[in-house]
DNA sequence: TTGTACGCGTTATCAC
DNA sequence: GTGATAACGCGTACAA
């Protein structure tokens, strides 16, 4: 605390008005003549005003903070999800304080404690360590993206849509047997439409199809030692036929293409990928990677739409709450490139 | 403001204390009888109690914010750094209120105001539009990474060290002429050292070579534009020469090496190729790129540090601000993979 | 060990 | 159109 700062006292002292109207300059300037806002603002000028928004919310309880928490931000996803979400402030005005999980429950139980504590006026979890039933507990409006969401408000890519878009792709390009290679996942998730996705299509199109639930570890190394040992296996059982491969994210589409490269030289005729997400790398892998792509920009816009409704109900003197929580859905996009061409 | 919060005051009825022994309880609760603390506890549970830091900011302060304003999330260098610096929550209890700043002078201008109204006790500035000499005339703690830093404290990787490693990992590889792509970097950026490096090593040991300075864009498309035609003259021009190119990051290191992939089926003998940053992408491209590794987690740590010693001092009674900015370096590791051997 | 009284910098309410 | 005064919730001398 150097040099205490200017306050509106200062400026009433120095301007010959009270501090309400100083105050009033700031939240309703047309209540003044043109000729005091002048005064007001010269003054403001002469003695370098800084604002004080830790004042004005005590005085309102408006913090126009937002919490986040996000598992991490090394996947391309994540962090391309918190950009477009960052952004939005340009549109809203809300501050974003974050913290980054890593799948921690306690800790992340801990963030959210130091983020109530900060009057936050609403919370976006990305995160799926904490049950959507203790997050409506805490009682404050609320969206999660792409995790269990029974009790709470969420906007969600429609996995299941991408699950049939990725399977029905690998069908056209002439494969006779579908692998879809996936986390263990819970049906809880929403990820899990993706399974469906694939099961229905191949069921109803009574395509041969395996599922491989499997976790690929959080290591480089570690997913190329689970791609490598499920590519062998694939090789053996299935060899001599055109094998279609939708995996569950870009980043082990690339992993299992590189093998396949690695391989044979080039990605063979038998075999034809799908990844999902539409990260960066599908793109520029040594062959482009045809894949789901996630509407990340318009699921951080319809995030925070629904999350500034409830806030915005909130303010008002009789809020009414939502009686049911609301789950809005975004639609992937299918993205053709070469590995299914 | 639905239902108002539990206060100092409520708990101070309940339990007939008064305010202050609540605050006592918790800044101080040595001085409490450990019944009466028990006391207290059982009336915060009760009660259901919930901080409000907000108000003890007003009261003390000490807000525990820290601003950052990074360029983007979309490079991997910039999420890790974001990643570790609120990692570092854990071990000084600062939260960041995070802004994303495009690279738009003007509207990061608008953040640092903003960031200021919110009273932050310091500041993370890793984008490059405004000059350290406006940053230190705000006169708060900060500290800057990897950019233009003359007026301010700040961390940056030894990028001319780097650039030595990098330069004579190709020479030691049997280079006979050297290619430094880089874009059209100011002396003033530390990244220059890169090419500094570059051109010492070469100059040094009479080593023919070439700078490329130019800007590869923004988009994965432009890059690999750029990239042929770049790589297009160097065919020509050094025909039959064994040729080493040192990429100034790993992205475009990829995009370069899956342009020589997939003209002659692998990595000729006559290319060898170093990156920088040490990316994931380095490592799961087709053929494990060479590159510099920053260490992310070490710049973000001395940075934290550095950031709390200049805050810590702000709350002595008699701060000594720094006479001089203070500049750390943090060394980079050279990490020889399979496009140099 | 505990309590009283006031300050932190705004906004809200009610007057004029 | 403008001002006086009381909140907002907590910290902190100072006093007891």
């Amino acid at each position: 605390m150097a040099k205490k700062s200017v306050t509106f006292n200062d400026i009433a002292k120095y301007t010959n008005f009270s501090k309400t109207t100083i105050s009033r300059y700031f939240n309703n300037p047309d209540s003044l003549t043109l000729e005091n806002q002048q005064k007001i603002a010269d003054a403001l000028v002469a003695l370098n005003y800084q604002e004080n928004k830790v004042a004005r919310i005590l005085a309102n309880g408006k913090t126009e903070f937002v919490g986040i928490i996000i598992p991490n931000l090394y996947f391309h996803y994540y962090s391309q999800m918190l950009t477009e979400i960052l952004s939005s402030y340009e549109t809203f005005g809300y501050k974003f304080l974050v913290f980054v999980g890593n799948d921690n429950e306690n800790v992340e139980r801990q963030y959210i404690q130091e983020l109530l504590s900060y009057k936050i006026e609403g919370m976006i979890i990305l995160s799926g360590t904490i049950s959507s039933k203790e997050l409506a507990s805490y009682n404050i409006p609320i969206v999660t993206i792409e995790r269990e969401d029974e009790y709470t408000c969420s906007v969600n890519s429609d996995n299941y849509m991408g699950g049939i878009q990725a399977t029905s792709l690998l069908h056209k390009s002439g494969c006779d047997v579908l692998i879809h290679i996936n986390s263990d996942l819970s049906p809880k998730v929403p990820a899990y439409g993706r399974i469906r996705g694939f099961l229905d299509v191949c069921e109803e199109r009574q395509i041969e199809h395996e599922l491989i639930l499997k976790d690929l570890g959080n290591t480089f190394e570690e997913q190329v030692k689970q791609l490598s040992d499920i590519l062998e296996t694939l090789e053996s059982k299935y060899a001599g036929r055109k094998k279609g491969i939708f995996i569950s994210n870009d980043t082990a589409a690339n992993v299992m293409l590189n093998l396949l490269i690695k391989k044979y030289g080039s990605l063979p005729d038998d075999y034809r990928l799908v990844g999902f997400d539409g990260s960066p790398i599908s793109k520029s892998a040594i062959i482009p990677i045809s894949t789901v792509g996630q509407q990340i920009e318009k699921i951080a816009d319809e995030t925070m739409k629904l999350l500034v409704m409830q806030m915005d109900e909130r303010k008002k003197r009789k809020p009414v709450l939502l009686d049911a929580p609301i789950h809005k859905v975004v639609t992937p996009v299918l993205l053709r490139r070469e590995t299914t061409s």
